[in-house]
DNA sequence: TAAATTTGCTTAAACGATTAAGCAAATATA
DNA sequence: TATATTTGCTTAATCGTTTAAGCAAATTTA
């Protein structure tokens, strides 16, 4: 049996018989309302249970204090721990965020989009689905005037915030270590390249192969969705190679987990026989036997930085979209995947 | 360079010479507009890019089509899986939703309830913390007459409706599983009591050794947060123990994992030498070596059932909360940590 | 003491959509 | 042909809050 009816301000100006706009004040702490009266209005608004209606406020101030948050996925721990963090500094400036997930899938993504402008969203940020080629539905977002902060899978062509990590830089990182440790045919099973960040994974890897004098062989460096089946699918391939690689670098831990599982039901020694290296320091990486070496994507500060990014674009009066790429440098975890004896 | 001002009906009414009601009206296909006036304000609509403002429309109606989530975490499968499956229901009836998490956090929970209330959510499904014994928040929820759905961990008390799976004859299911399998020495590492469902596991556990003569022991029963930790430290108590359990049953797949950690560091076989059975089926207990036997929580009919219901509450002019259980059967997995030769 | 400023409120108009009520004109019915 | 009904709109109120503008009383300043 709910209250027939919520209590609005105008329920408190009536208790005590001052007008709405003065209850209104009084609740934000507006100086020219007395302190006798703020006391009143405060106490008459909890014995009321009054709660402030925020279609109301929203729809007068033309600002929702909501934050859309869009991500391939939640049940990644790094989107997820991405979230977390997005969200305290969001809290702490008044700020909630609506989750929704594209499922990698480009329709659900312009489904999303479409869902958060409609729920007047003050802004969005933003990890593109693997799908995503057509940009339009970002294009809107843009024009609404909102800001759009991209992170890790982002998009130059956008010229908008970006928040992320040196792809590039980190194959180098994962090369370089792999050459170390004494591997002359390292192979790559990468993303599809018309995602940048696997694209820049891609071509760090080919850079750093030429870099340390290691020849680049087509057979050894794949591109596809990364799932674990993916893996899988991909280490099959190269075990069937006349010239086996003595060391994968791949993109995902998913697909770094699948990879895993055939080199183990083939019984070949890892890291002995070949060296295995995944992406993402998702927590699986440390449970599996051998633990898998990774790269930390650092997806705390990443949240954190996207929503200090969409704080300081909202309060800038006159703030432009423009490209603006905030690149972490990320961090090579040596697991016994890849901690070879030499 | 956004719009300055975005498009509203009385901008579409104005290029048209008709009124604004006009043109709401033929925006919702109402009997009493001329096929002619619709198509022309369809047209123009779409020529000025017009977007319905939610929160004018909602606050008018006093519905927001918004339905807010509320869970433990979004990185486990089981409640990422159930999410999923919500929306696809939700979706199709033109709601949208709100994910919140509650880290488990009883403080967070009550924070995450209060953002829901004021974004004027149409009614909330949630999954409680394990924390949480106060239900004075959820009373809140309730007293806004509110639809309120609990799924997994729920709880009698408030009266509301309820959809799960039975804990108390999965634990039967499990003990007897393993009571087939010879074991004599059946250890449970369980959830705290005060949540309901760990306290149906255990009821169940305990129910169940009695059925099949078995005597309980007090050192092969321990309550924890059932984190992986957890579950390590469980597992080592019980290799100190002078007589050993010949199989665990776990409440949770993390803390599964962690006592496995345990058996494989200390060399003890499994199943061979004790069994291992956990909870909720989560994708790494396929991964891990041996595979997890664990149960499966039908997370996709959960949240299916789930959306349904409010949809139904929701749709029913004159309906009351009241204590209504749906209750899922659950399936037991059987895979290598509890498949003993015998 | 008069003028200027500050204090503490009120009034009324927004924000953008929906909807009850009503009113002509067009059409149907008797 | 007169009356009833339907069609196709308009007007105006409303949802609950915020805020610009304004006004009288109290206080400060000159």
């Amino acid at each position: 049996m709910g209250n027939k009816k919520r209590t609005t301000i105008k329920d408190i100006a009536n208790v005590l018989n001052i007008s709405a706009a003065a209850v209104s004040k009084a609740l934000h702490n507006d100086s020219r309302i007395s302190k006798q009266t703020k006391e009143d209005v405060k106490r008459v608004a909890k014995e009321l249970n009054y709660q402030p209606n925020h279609l109301a406020s929203a729809l007068r101030k033309g600002k929702s204090n909501l934050v859309g948050v869009i991500v391939p996925r939640t049940n990644s721990n790094f989107f997820s721990s991405v979230i977390e963090n997005m969200e305290a500094v969001l809290d702490k400036a008044g700020y909630n965020i609506i989750i929704t997930q594209s499922k990698e899938s480009f329709k659900k993504e312009c489904k999303n989009i479409d869902t958060l402008l409609y729920t007047q969203v003050d802004g969005i940020i933003a990890s593109m689905a693997n799908e995503t080629t057509d940009l339009s539905y970002y294009e809107k977002i843009k024009s609404k005037g909102i800001p759009l902060i991209l992170f890790d899978r982002g998009e130059n062509d956008l010229n908008v915030d970006y928040v992320g990590i040196n792809d590039y830089d980190s194959s180098h990182m994962i090369v370089e270590h792999l050459v170390k440790k004494g591997c002359k045919r390292i192979a790559h099973i990468g993303g599809y390249r018309r995602t940048r960040i696997f694209n820049n994974r891609i071509r760090g890897y080919i850079d750093a192969l030429t870099k340390h004098n290691l020849p680049l062989d087509q057979n050894l460096l794949t591109e596809s969705s990364l799932t674990l089946e993916d893996g899988r699918e991909m280490m099959q391939k190269f075990l069937q190679l006349e010239q086996r690689p003595d060391a994968v670098y791949v993109a995902s831990d998913y697909a770094a987990l699948g990879a895993l599982q055939v080199l183990n039901e083939n019984n070949i020694n890892v890291p002995e026989d070949i060296c295995l290296i995944g992406f993402g320091n998702e927590p699986f990486t440390s449970f599996v036997k051998p633990t898998i070496s990774t790269v930390n994507q650092h997806s705390a500060e990443i949240g954190k930085i996207a929503a200090e990014t969409f704080l300081s674009r909202i309060n800038d009066k006159n703030w432009k979209p423009s490209l603006n790429k905030n690149i972490l440098k990320s961090e090579l975890i040596v697991r016994e995947s890849s901690d070879k004896k030499i």
